[in-house]
RNA sequence: GGCGCGUUCGUCUAGUGGUUAGGACACAGCCCUCUCAAGGCUGGUGCACGGGUUCGACUCCCGUACGCGCUGCCA
């Protein structure tokens, strides 16, 4: 008897990867990794034979951008295949007669069934401890159609004889499947084999309480990778829905996860989803990311929004993005923060211009759009020592010269440094929205 | 309805008979500060309920409530 730990996680191609279901893949990889066993990946398509490629390759890239790396399955290879159920055909059908030939099937309106032994099956369920069904009762229990009047194949049959051949170890799935264990566990028992070990993992719930559904914003792992989330982050937080370092860390290196995973630190209530502590914690791991990181996604993602970034040299679009390393959590944010730097047209916060575009102000910001007239070297420098200058001179805080500025120059309240932003904008075009700004009020 | 699983701050969690019930996100306030973030500090909110067992229960047992899952010729 082998003793390989080979784990699987087995999708159906829906179109989509969803977010408790990478947490799944997530959980099989590490319980994978940590024990230096195989991870399988299998597409169970019985039910939809079309479109398939299409529909699988979205669960191909979100396994890939979590980093995921199955050792068996489809585009790998393995000696297991084919990993498509849709390819199978013929072994189930094997597996069919064998039943058959035991007496455990019988026909019913041209739908087999398997008929159930009608005992106790006890789960041992490696998260949920050991668990009595008793199977005796068929109103409670009836026995379960393995293949419809037309030929297809009912999962629980399919699941099975996959797992078996495939010499699947553990099975760790979510909890909806804790129920059909039982019955699984009869196909295997019929078959005259041991069943897998299993592991059922709780689920994750919304933030009403409610299973996460396809329509959810936030239910599929695509969400993530458009709105420009980190990957590291998005596994990291993955992790932390029912499994716990338990020394009170969050950050964690998947390394280090995948040493300190365990089925036993596994809890077994459901999670709800949040999505704010995942928007905090995509923004520790980009503080981290270095210069060249960040400015590579952040331009990616700039491409691909309304700022129209291609009229300015390369080395104006790389000051920009650099002012903003830090600030935002998600790259998401970043058109909207940084727009500024490449449109002319601006447009004012009404509460910024109630605030800071007032009579008193207006002498100070035409003071400051003076002094900074009068500089030469247009740097982050020396425009800070000019602010402070000039609000000494006026008998003033800094504030009141460096609000009214980053309105007229930003149209916001909130940004970069000023500093370092009006270097990057240029003297030029400082002055012209100082005075446009001035103009107005 | 039946069967199964679950229940610690709003959320994720630590906790395995004796703790001022800890951390994190979020929230509020303060500090820092060129804004916003970040960082630092402070604060409030929690063991679903009722019975046991015990000298003593968040921790063990039973029940109730609530939530979720399964109960398909979906996966």
């Amino acid at each position: 008897m082998s003793s390989e730990i080979r784990v699987r996680f087995a999708p159906s191609p829906t179109g989509y990867l969803h977010i408790g279901g990478a947490r799944t893949a997530l959980f099989n990889w590490l319980f994978a990794r940590h024990h230096g066993g195989k991870f399988v990946l299998r597409i169970e398509d019985t039910d939809r034979t079309r479109n398939t490629e299409e529909a699988t390759a979205a669960i191909y890239e979100g396994l890939e951008w979590l980093g995921l790396h199955w050792d068996e399955g489809p585009r790998a290879g393995g000696d297991f295949g084919p990993y498509l159920q849709s390819e199978r055909t013929p072994l189930y059908e094997r597996y069919l007669k064998k039943l058959q030939d035991a007496g455990h099937i019988f026909e019913d309106q041209g739908a087999m069934r398997f008929r159930s032994p009608r005992e106790h099956v006890v789960v041992d369920d490696l998260v949920c401890g050991k668990i009595d069904f008793d199977l005796s009762n068929p109103d409670t229990h009836p026995d379960m159609t393995i293949r419809r009047p037309d030929g297809s194949w009912i999962f629980h049959f399919v699941n099975v004889i996959d797992d078996l051949e495939m010499k699947i170890s553990h099975v760790i799935r979510g909890e909806d499947h804790l129920s059909n264990t039982p019955k699984h566990i009869e196909i295997f028992r019929a078959l005259g084999v041991e069943p897998p070990n299993y592991a059922h993992i709780p689920l994750i719930l919304n933030r009403d309480g409610t299973k996460m559904s396809k329509r959810d914003e936030g239910a599929r792992v695509e969400y993530y990778i458009k709105k420009g989330y980190l990957p590291a982050a998005v596994r990291n937080y993955l992790c932390l829905l029912g499994w716990s370092p338990k020394d009170n860390r969050e950050k964690l290196d998947i390394d280090e996860i995948v040493r300190l995973f365990d089925l036993k630190n596994v809890g077994r209530s459901s999670a709800t989803f949040d999505s704010d502590k995942l928007h905090w914690l995509n923004g520790e791991y980009a503080r981290e990311l270095n210069d060249t990181s960040f400015y590579d996604l952040a331009l990616a993602r700039l491409k691909s929004s309304e700022v129209k970034i291609d009229n300015y040299p390369e080395s104006y679009v790389r000051a920009a993005i650099q002012t903003c390393k830090g600030k935002i959590n998600v790259f998401d944010e970043l058109p909207t923060y940084c727009g500024f730097y490449f449109t002319d047209e601006l447009e004012y916060n009404p509460e910024g211009v109630a605030k800071n575009f007032t009579v008193e102000n207006k002498p100070r910001l035409k003071a400051i759009r003076d002094a900074l007239s009068a500089l030469e070297k247009f740097h982050a420098t020396e425009i800070e020592t000019t602010f402070k200058a000039t609000a000494a001179s006026l008998g003033i805080k800094v504030g009141p010269l460096v609000h009214p500025t980053r309105l007229a120059t930003t149209g916001s309240n909130a940004g970069p440094s000023l500093y370092h932003l009006l270097e990057v904008l240029g003297k030029e075009k400082v002055l012209a929205r100082i005075d446009r700004a001035l103009s107005t009020f």
